[in-house]
DNA sequence: CTGTTAGCGCTTTCAT
DNA sequence: ATGAAAGCGCTAACAG
């Protein structure tokens, strides 16, 4: 049918070379033009511009960063993405990062630090200029290797440790101290635990040692404690409060891991018509928006996440040189009082 | 102090070419070893293999990715990552990449047109094998790039629209029609919506037409509607249902835009000494985790949503290059009967 | 202000 | 089973 041309038209995507032919001019040039950079008369750079719109280039971002040893990628390892609390940092990361022109590239360790090493490493493969790790416990391996970079590392979300680079988060252990002084100000004495994993969750651990550190200075424990084996939940939240309060136990406040844990325990008062607070003190942790919504507005502590995310970005964007000594930015938390404790 | 090397060993990290020297070689004997790709002899393996755990030596993918033009990128891009739905797709889309050697590039529009546009571009940049877009609704600039990219385009959430290449999801609209026949076959007559943006939320709108639809063909009609202007939230369908029968409105269910509002709307009822079910039904959507935790379960339709992303990453990864035909994979949906309606 | 030259670190193709 | 040569598409460094 056709007239000897058989193979369709299947021209590859366009290059710098396409567009400096079109244009006129050699490939450093256009390269200027595309990157902003260099002098550029106004004339040349139109004409560039024009080509550049006309050929539908869109410049090759792997050849640009092999060329210019620079990535603009920054790798970002967390344990999960369905997590809301991780959710939010993302965010912060994302928003720090977009106007930078760095490009996040993700992974996910479902909270194992074997599967951390091997997603550090897949991340490194790709020359990032930065990396951004969810709290302090990695493998020897993923330190190794990140020394061995050489690039900037942010680990977010604790500073209750010593960073590589830069740490920025909470102190948790502050916090479970705080949650006692705030309980204890309101008058709870008999503190109740409900929690979850704390292998895969080693800050909650750390709250829950500040949390018992302050008892123990006034004199008191905890005095009922439940933990489950998996993540947490609403429903294990839950089901947790109504197995600990089944026992006999009369705690007068009961301290919940986080949020998640402590609106099922608010489920559970509703289910067996015990009113928060009155009945029984709630306390969670995170500040998430389900708590404000609550008919009782949950009793909580406001964990910067999305600002930790934001600043993580904003301090790996602002010195791309990893510098001699560590650093640790403190983005705070806030109790919430609310209504339940 | 000492003595005479005053510069730092500052090595650079080590090259293939390293690693060839080390163990005598040739470069792409090594790089072969790596990639398990063509006969190598089992002494040979073993001594780069040597070699490579002595250097710690980690491979360049930037320049792997030039040289072969396989990038092994998948592009996503989604409205936002701390919406659970989202994020739950993120996750199957992680799920499905991981063994599979793709690294997921992740791109957030913030629930818009142009910026999933720019977006798009950047993503491109990096020459992804496959990207994966959330809805139907993109600028033509979309359009066109990713039909010049002609790499493979899964377009996520749902299924009714004509594809670009492969959609994955479910009927929005369809759902909405079985809402309506579930309610109405509970015996509800009088419908009240209480809803979120349509702008953002295209499907959301495609629910609430489906529900019209199948209610207009029963003589019916929704008797009370109110809608608001930003994202959805508990504490906005909270608010929402509350302003909805104060107007005098007596809905006997209310259908929600998605879980979020509805479990909103379950917390008003609480509030206001409402019954759910008895006073008012409540009907959700998406079937989260927080609905079936409530003292009484939450009416809702189970989207798939983990599946979807699942599901799309590997039709992707199946099939490398674009087909010429589009295709159409339908998750499905199922009605939680739940408590509340 | 613009261009030339020489790679970046790897993989393809074609020999041997 | 192994290697040599060429080049992916771009940018740094140095002219001019």
């Amino acid at each position: 049918m056709s007239v000897g041309r058989s193979a369709p038209p299947q021209r590859a995507l366009p290059v710098l070379a396409d567009v400096a032919r079109l244009s006129g001019v050699s490939e450093i040039t256009v390269s200027r033009v595309i990157r902003n950079k260099g002098p550029i008369s106004a004339k040349t750079r139109e004409r560039v511009l024009h080509a550049v719109a006309e050929t539908g280039y869109v410049p090759n971002r792997l050849a640009g960063a092999l060329a210019s040893a620079d990535s603009m990628l920054v790798g970002v390892v967390l344990p999960s993405v369905t997590n809301i609390v991780f959710a939010d940092v993302l965010r912060g990361i994302h928003e720090a990062l977009a106007p930078s022109g760095y490009q996040p590239v993700m992974g996910v360790t479902g909270y194992d630090a074997d599967e951390e090493e091997r997603v550090v490493r897949s991340l490194l493969a790709w020359q990032p200029a930065a990396i951004i790790l969810a709290g302090f416990e990695h493998t020897e391996g993923t330190r190794r290797m990140l020394a061995a970079s050489r690039i900037r590392v942010a680990e977010v979300m604790d500073i209750d440790d010593k960073p590589i680079d830069v740490a920025v988060g909470l102190s948790h252990r502050s916090a479970g101290r705080d949650i006692a002084r705030y309980l204890l100000s309101r008058g709870y004495r008999r503190f109740g635990y409900v929690g979850h994993d704390w292998d895969s969750d080693h800050r909650a651990r750390l709250r829950f040692e500040g949390l018992v550190d302050e008892l123990a200075a006034q004199g008191l424990a905890v005095v009922a404690e439940r933990r489950i084996v998996g993540p947490s939940s609403t429903l294990a939240g839950r089901e947790t409060l109504a197995g600990l309060l089944a026992t006999g136990e009369r705690p007068d406040v009961v301290v919940f891991s986080n949020d998640d844990m402590a609106v099922g325990g608010y489920f559970h008062c509703l289910a067996a018509g015990l009113e928060p607070r009155r009945d029984v003190g709630l306390f969670g942790f995170n500040g998430l928006e389900i708590g404000a919504a609550l008919p009782l507005r949950l009793s909580t502590v406001r964990s910067n996440r999305f600002l930790i995310g934001k600043l993580a970005a904003e301090a790996l964007v602002a010195r791309p040189d990893r510098p001699d000594d560590t650093a640790i930015i403190n983005t705070g938390y806030e109790i919430e009082a609310g209504e339940t404790a």
